[in-house]
RNA sequence: GGGCAGGUAGAUCAGCUGGAAGAUCGCUACCUUGGCAUGGUAGAGGCCGGGGGUUCAAAUCCCCCCCUGUCCA
């Protein structure tokens, strides 16, 4: 960062003054005469109950006023993008609007929506999620508000001079604040691999804005200039609709009638004073644990001259309330937007939210539904986001079920408290260990446990630091990826303009790391879950065919062609068509399941192969055999309509407002034009995939099976066209095999089993009840031949062959006056000692008598013992010596 | 993707450092009563999630897989 980066013509010309902030050393811009930078701590916030601006607005407005100003200064209207980055794997939510532009749009593929442009970008961030309804300025879910510039060489849109202007502008001019109270603070930026100077705009001690100038790009060999540079800023919607109210929070400002509603039914009175000290605090503390919020509290109530508690009998329930404001509301978008809570990946933080919310709802003791909330947060956003509409049931139904699940794992750590409560010896408490496994493992956290055992449960402050010390473990090692270099040609696509073509010719364009790039090619690549195209090109087998960026690359199992010749590709037409109708179907089902089971049902992944395919969609339970027979009939149905298939390249506003979000499917590539895949009347997807023309060319459809992969996605596994009628042959043969071997016709062979099992059933009965009748005749026998010594019976007997030596040791000690040695003679030999519960013999001991000579080992009780191993040989000569051992067991 | 907990009768769960599979509820039949609630007696119901290994012997110990729950990214 050098000084000379904020040296900006705008400063310059319009006589603001460069100072540095005593407090932190950092320099900042601006016309007023200010001491220090404005930012807390180095200073508080000035704006509570005096708005600098020249109107109050809520959120809704707020975010008009923005968009409105960007748009008369030539900024085009860009609609949100989802919440879930579909189009990126490194991220599994929109964290902020440049999100919506990489890695796309920054590395050149494609060109922006609109170039100025300007957005109000849903985000949504996690890592502050305990920092939410405490600090008054912390949400999960947010709007960022933001116009962005992408310059490439010879063609510049506006860079620092102009961001910095406009940004004032707007604050001065259209929001009517005093030019003199805006500063700018010089900063530095990195993130996402990109690098640059930076301006933070502090208005009154809150930072409106950050403007971004993106500049360098991180490499292996250092920080390199970039080719396009970005203005890249972000304007916190809340925080300027919070400024504009004056209130005492962000909380108060933006949550409109939800809050209202909340608050009427908590009959929560709010003192204002106080609010605005916690803010003011709140506003310069960094929170970390339990402790530092209750230090904010502390220095709260010093300072308004008040006690801890007391305080905190103020400040908690609302803290409760905007917690469940903010989580609701995130909770709207999450699912509108396609995320099916579960245990895992984006759907393991619509769980957190859910469960999250219900938990300060259960501390303010209400007794609504989190649906009810969310659903009033529907109404307050349904002009914003106009899909709520058609989600809205499927919304409020998710929440419900997610609510339920979670009362069931109240109850199962219920029971787990209450089984260490009885486990605890008396005074003694549930250990920091087992309050972390309660939680860690079973869901449960400590507050809720002290709630089921008041006397049993401490909860320290750093609790929760010592259950992220638990998952502190070396990260695994990302897979290395192979690297291409920069720069590849891009290959004209054939199989699009004709997707029958299937033999041409092409020059070779290049030889990339063993692959061949062609100036054009029929030859379709790995993508959308879609396999490779096979056949020849320049005479050998394709092997693989895949794409980067705008080149397709061939590799071939055979001589590389040179660069320039001429060469010919033929494709394997079958498999072509094959994979064609996997795909199409596989848009089918996902259409048909979405209309079946809800507007929650998204694809979470797909496989397109020769032989069978399958598609994972979002869904919070395995389907039933019956919703699956009913999914497949309905696919089949779409078939049996032969629906047109139009695939079209459209622009994307034109395609968005056609289609809506549901375009993105598999993961969308946001670009100014897409394709779009349309199955008329059923489903619309932005998809590179080769289709059929009508959904009549698909075939059957067959679901073979539906499986919970994890929870919230369940996959479809399927076969369509000829895969599906081998199927149905396989299957065929499978039952003509059953009929054959059970010997009666195909429609009897269910009766048939059905009895046959029956049959088993009896004769394994019937054996086990001859089996206890021979032995109980075999025990009679060996009784009456027992020798007597001292008035007890000693059997000492060698099983023979059909005999159940178990049986008979049990019948045995269970007659008076008993002891019995009984061996198994076979591989291993096997010794039994039982005796009556009247005989005073110690059977394990005698056993190792036993078995010192027999050589194999064993073990017992005193009443019964068995052993086994050893020389088989040697049985009978040990079990001769039984009577003289006994005299030795005898107590 | 990683960590942790769990999978035993229809349901809820015991089963300790390996040694002959249990309780409670529910189910069936019978007894008690004029009938019901109930009480009593008897009975049925188990590949101890699957596969491999160690051992004379595995529900129990070890490894792999499957399933469920949960926490973290």
């Amino acid at each position: 960062m050098a000084e000379s980066d904020f040296q900006l013509k705008f400063f310059l010309d319009n006589g603001f003054k460069r100072k540095q902030c005593p407090k932190c050393q950092r320099h900042f811009w601006s016309l007023g005469d200010w001491e220090t930078c404005g930012e807390p701590p180095c200073e508080e916030y000035t704006f509570i109950g005096h708005s600098p601006m020249n109107r109050s607005l809520d959120l809704h407005e707020t975010r008009e006023a923005y968009l409105d100003f960007y748009e008369q200064n030539g900024h085009g209207r860009v609609k949100r993008y989802p919440i879930v980055a579909r189009w990126r794997d490194d991220v599994f939510f929109t964290q902020a609007s440049i999100y919506d532009f990489q890695p796309w749009v920054l590395n050149g593929v494609i060109d922006p929506p609109a170039n100025p442009l300007t957005i109000s970008q849903t985000c949504v961030r996690f890592n502050d999620i305990d920092n939410v309804g405490k600090t008054g300025r912390h949400f999960t879910f947010f709007e960022m508000l933001a116009h962005h510039a992408f310059n490439k060489p010879g063609k510049e849109i506006y860079f620092k001079d102009r961001t910095v202007e406009l940004c004032h502008r707007f604050f001065s001019e259209s929001l009517g604040t005093d030019p003199r109270k805006l500063r700018y603070i010089e900063e530095w930026w990195e993130g996402g691999g990109n690098a640059g100077p930076c301006v933070e705009v502090m208005l009154e001690g809150v930072e409106v804005a950050t403007l971004v100038f993106m500049m360098y790009r991180e490499t292996p060999e250092g920080r390199m200039p970039m080719d396009m540079t970005v203005v890249d800023t972000g304007y916190g919607l809340e925080r300027i609709c919070w400024v504009s109210q004056g209130k005492t929070s962000a909380y108060e400002a933006v949550f409109g009638p939800v809050l209202a509603y909340l608050k009427d039914l908590c009959s929560v009175s709010v003192d204002e004073r106080i609010l605005t000290e916690y803010s003011k605090i709140a506003g310069a503390m960094n929170m970390k644990t339990a402790a530092d919020v209750r230090k904010l509290r502390e220095l709260t109530a010093e300072r308004i001259g008040t006690s801890y508690e007391e305080l905190m009998n103020i400040v908690s329930p609302l803290e409760d309330i905007y917690v469940i404001c903010d989580h609701s509301r995130a909770l709207m978008v999450l699912l509108n937007d396609g995320v099916v809570p579960s245990n895992v990946r984006e759907g393991y933080f619509a769980r957190m939210l859910v469960r999250r919310a219900l938990r300060s709802m259960r501390n303010l003791d209400l007794q609504i539904k989190l649906s009810e909330v969310v659903n009033r947060q529907i109404d307050y956003f349904l002009d914003i986001i106009p899909e709520l509409k058609y989600n809205r049931e499927d919304i409020l139904n998710l929440v419900n079920v997610e609510e339920d699940r979670y009362f069931e794992t109240l109850g199962k750590g219920k029971q787990l408290v209450m089984k260490m409560a009885k486990e605890l010896k008396k005074g003694e408490k549930i250990s920091l260990e087992r309050l972390i496994d309660l939680y860690d493992s079973h869901g449960l956290n400590p507050e809720i446990a002290k709630e089921y055992a008041p006397d049993l449960v401490d909860v320290p402050d750093h609790f929760y630091m010592e259950v992220a010390k638990r998952h502190e473990k070396p990260e695994a090692e990302a897979e290395e990826k192979e690297r291409f270099p920069e720069n590849l040609p891009a290959t004209r696509m054939l199989y699009y303009e004709d997707p029958e073509l299937s033999d041409f010719d092409s020059k070779v364009a290049a030889i990339v790391n063993g692959a061949i790039a062609l100036e054009q090619t029929a030859f379709y690549p790995e993508g959308g879950g879609q396999e490779w195209d096979l056949g020849t090109l320049a005479g050998s087998k394709v092997v693989k065919v895949i794409k980067v960026k705008t080149c397709v690359l061939h590799y071939i199992d055979g001589p590389l062609p040179k660069i320039g010749d001429t060469v010919h590709g033929s494709l394997d037409k079958d498999r072509r068509i094959q994979l064609m109708r996997h795909h199409t179907a596989a848009h089918i089902i996902n259409g048909c399941a979405r209309r079946l089971f809800g507007n929650h049902v998204w694809q979470a992944g797909a496989h397109k192969g020769v032989d069978e395919a399958r598609l994972d969609i979002t869904h919070y339970e395995n389907l039933t055999s019956e919703q699956r027979d009913l999914l497949e009939r309905e696919c089949n149905k779409i078939v049996l309509q032969d629906l047109k298939v139009n695939i079209e390249f459209m622009q994307r506003d034109e395609a968005e407002r056609k289609h809506g979000y549901r375009l993105y499917q598999g993961g969308a590539v946001p670009g100014k034009i897409i394709r779009v895949v349309e199955i008329v009347g059923l489903d619309s997807e932005a998809c590179g995939g080769i289709h059929c023309s009508h959904t009549g060319y698909v075939g059957t459809i067959r679901i073979k099976k539906t499986k919970r992969i994890q929870d919230g996605i369940v996959r479809v596994e399927y076969t369509a066209g000829m895969a599906a009628v081998m199927e149905m042959q396989g299957d065929k043969s499978i039952l003509e095999n059953v009929s054959e071997k059970l010997n009666v016709s195909s429609d009897q062979v269910i009766e048939a089993t059905d009895r046959l099992m029956g049959e088993l059933r009896d004769q394994k009965k019937k054996l086990e009840q001859f089996d206890q009748a021979y032995a109980g005749v075999k025990a009679r026998s060996l009784l009456d031949s027992a020798k007597i010594v001292d008035g007890v019976r000693i059997i000492v007997h060698i099983a023979e062959e059909g005999e159940n030596a178990d049986e008979m040791s049990k019948l045995l000690a269970a007659e008076p006056n008993v002891v019995s040695v009984i061996g198994v003679l076979g591989a291993s030999p096997k010794v039994l000692v039982s005796r009556s519960p009247n005989v005073d013999i110690d059977c394990k001991l005698l056993l190792k008598e036993v078995m010192s000579i027999v050589g194999g080992g064993g073990g017992g009780r005193k009443e019964f013992a068995q052993g086994g191993g050893g020389d088989p040989a040697k049985v009978a000569e040990a079990f001769a010596k039984v009577p003289e051992l006994l005299c030795a067991c005898r107590p």
